[in-house]
DNA sequence: TAAAAAGATTACGTTTACGTTAACGTTATA
DNA sequence: TATAACGTTAACGTAAACGTAATCTTTTTA
């Protein structure tokens, strides 16, 4: 019978291997040991010096990767991501929230290029549907 | 006084050369060169071999770097431009077909990712305009 | 408890998307 | 028409984001 690792409270898994978030999420364990290195995540370590994930450290990786997806490269990610524990002086967290408004900003810009490509999309679909029907209509 | 290059019909530039694209997308001379190497661009050339594009390879050129924004890698953008050339047999049309339409797909979930990004900023900014007033009402 | 599986570190390799430089041909303009 | 400005190809270089392999340590499991 195969048991569980770590301990598990009422059904909810709360901390993580490496190959575990890997296997979830579709990457390699070098990619995030990698993300490690760069600082986008700092998951504790196991008497034996092994990578404890929080549910904590999950989401983050979540939120990377989404960035990715969405074009962003890691050093912005990892910007956006220091947002979250910004402490401290008043002019520390002006400036935080100067830079998040200026991403909030590329993020609307980024919804309308997308709408503007789908609509390209959608346009070129209907050519095609069209093209097809002729062909289609003239070689049954 | 400074004379235009080309030809120009009633205030409409019609042909660019590679430093005008260039000046014009804030991107190199060296990047065009390279997309054309990819296949993404096919401009004519003059008599003495230089690249003359057209209204439609700037539009084109739009397109690649509109993709590039939006996290496409350059292969994916060429093929989806090269679904604006399908022509031939009914099967060839279906297959664009198919893959336009899980493009489409891809797009409508990176809106949605797009969007809950943005909403977790959104808290993030309401977290620090809070963190912000309490600062700045007993640090007046 | 010993073998197998998983994890850690280190270091070199690879791909993508250009940057940079050289060496030479073309065009524009003073 | 000379010469500056621009363009061409070729080739080597580079940063980002991992891949891969080796070697060793820790955990799991038969």
């Amino acid at each position: 019978m195969k048991r569980k690792r770590r301990e598990v409270k009422n059904g909810e898994k709360n901390t993580f291997t490496i190959s575990e978030l890997a296997k979830e999420f579709e990457i390699s364990t070098r990619t995030i040991r990698y993300y490690e290195e760069l600082g986008l995540l700092s998951p504790q370590r196991s008497a034996g010096n092994q990578r404890i994930f929080t549910r904590k450290d999950r989401a983050r990786l979540k939120l990377i990767l989404r960035g990715k997806r969405l074009g962003f490269s890691l050093s912005e990610i990892k910007e956006m991501i220091e947002m979250y524990d910004v402490a401290g002086e008043s002019e520390q967290i002006k400036l935080t929230l100067k830079y998040g408004e200026k991403k909030l900003r590329e993020i609307e810009e980024k919804i309308k290029e997308l709408e503007m490509l789908k609509e390209d999309l959608l346009a070129i679909k209907e050519i095609l549907i069209e093209r097809l029907r002729e062909l289609e209509g003239s070689n049954p």
